[in-house]
DNA sequence: TCAAAAGTGTTAACCATACACCCATGC
DNA sequence: GCATGGGTGTATGGTTAACACTTTTGA
């Protein structure tokens, strides 16, 4: 027992909140437990910070480790240090929210971590520690920020629809948008591209793909250009 | 020397970043540091979070231990855990903004904790750790929030003018509003109660003075109302 | 030829902006 | 009576919201 100290001192820990998007929900991933404590039941994919180790890399590691995601989008969430969320004693997690584009994602997270699971939103089972909690504040971030920070794109292939992009938004805000009125607004702020190619293999008239353009974006933001949907 | 883990454990702190206006600045308040590391510097207020201490708990105990502050509006604003922000090891801090109202608290910062004092946001000098960078999150933040939620509120008296509530937003802002229509779109969203009351010695006209309406404001956000400035 | 989704314009209501003068008060 | 800030209205342009049909494609 090698590290002694003069007073008592937290265990520090990572949570990630990963959401995906497929053609009907929003997702989020979540782990079974394999250990005590809460042995069975799912958690949000986390765990110890090693000494020294930046908060953001511990996250992406544990992300890796956890469910071999590798590429997303990840941003502080908030820092959860009530007395007694961690059966174990004092433990302060710093919890983040990562956006993965679920296309890239899904087969790896149910192969290589075998005990991965994606869960709709409107569906998350009952949390280890205090999983729920962590949750909700995370999935109320998203609602919040995904209206006026292009974020939304993450959770989308690099080539996209209109229509995928419109869905987005009314899966995660839970409201009909009106389809004139929504692509005339989001290609006046001129933040996509046109890639001039076309969906393949669809059983209707094939739509147009767009990419998204982070550096035009980058631009407008820096002239005071504000993003909302 | 009691406490023995197996592994490595952080030392945690929490650093708040307090605002407050006077008539002329946004200001924030320092504390001459009177030990090492970085005696004689200023820094954030903050300190040790006790064991299993709730984190804004301990927020809130320093800002009273070293400034004398007890009422606040205080958030979480962001965690710190980088290498070698504290040279005495590995330290993570989770940093709160506070908002005060400036007439209140003026006369016990600078009297009870005699080694506080504030600085206008755009004279501060170097600070300790890495409390500049805290402090930079801090501003970024309170300037992004300000608009699109109502929480200037907290850095004017109880009863306060409409001249000084546009002049906060110019001030937080850093640009001049239309004062007729400032007033417009203040008054429209029926979030401030008339007191009847006037400003009491001054040398012109009094202003009204008006109130900010939380509840009334609870019930309109709840039925989907979003506050802009 | 049918089904399924893509794509497209106009109008009316509302909201944001720009702008200048009179009013009340204390000194 | 003058200096200081308080308080007020209108017109214009731009933005948002409501709304329905035609086009393309593959099966």
């Amino acid at each position: 027992m090698p590290f002694t100290y003069e007073y008592e001192r937290p265990s520090l820990t990572v949570d990630c909140v990963v959401f995906g998007l497929d053609e009907t929900d929003l997702k989020v991933i979540l782990i079974e437990r394999g250990v005590p404590p809460f042995q069975g039941k799912w958690a949000l994919p986390g765990g110890f910070v090693k000494p020294s180790e930046p908060l953001e890399e511990a996250a992406r590691r544990e992300l890796q480790e956890e469910t071999g995601i590798e590429q997303a989008f990840l941003e502080q969430l908030f820092t959860f240090g009530d007395k007694d969320r961690d059966p174990r004693g004092w433990t302060v997690t710093v919890a983040y929210y990562a956006l993965v584009k679920l296309s890239d994602h899904r087969i790896q997270a149910t192969t290589d971590a075998s005990d991965a699971k994606w869960f709709p939103v409107a569906a998350i089972p009952a949390l280890a520690f205090d999983h729920e909690k962590i949750f909700r504040v995370a999935l109320e971030r998203l609602r919040g920020k995904v209206r006026y920070q292009p974020i939304g794109f993450e959770l989308l292939p690099e080539k996209f629809t209109l229509t995928q992009l419109q869905k987005l938004y009314e899966t995660i805000l839970r409201q009909d948008l009106d389809k004139r009125n929504f692509r005339k607004k989001i290609l006046s702020m001129g933040l996509l591209l046109d890639t001039n190619e076309t969906q393949q293999d669809v059983a209707h008239r094939a739509a147009r793909l767009y990419r998204f353009d982070r550096h035009r974006y980058e631009e407008l933001r820096q002239k005071g250009f504000n993003f909302e949907v």
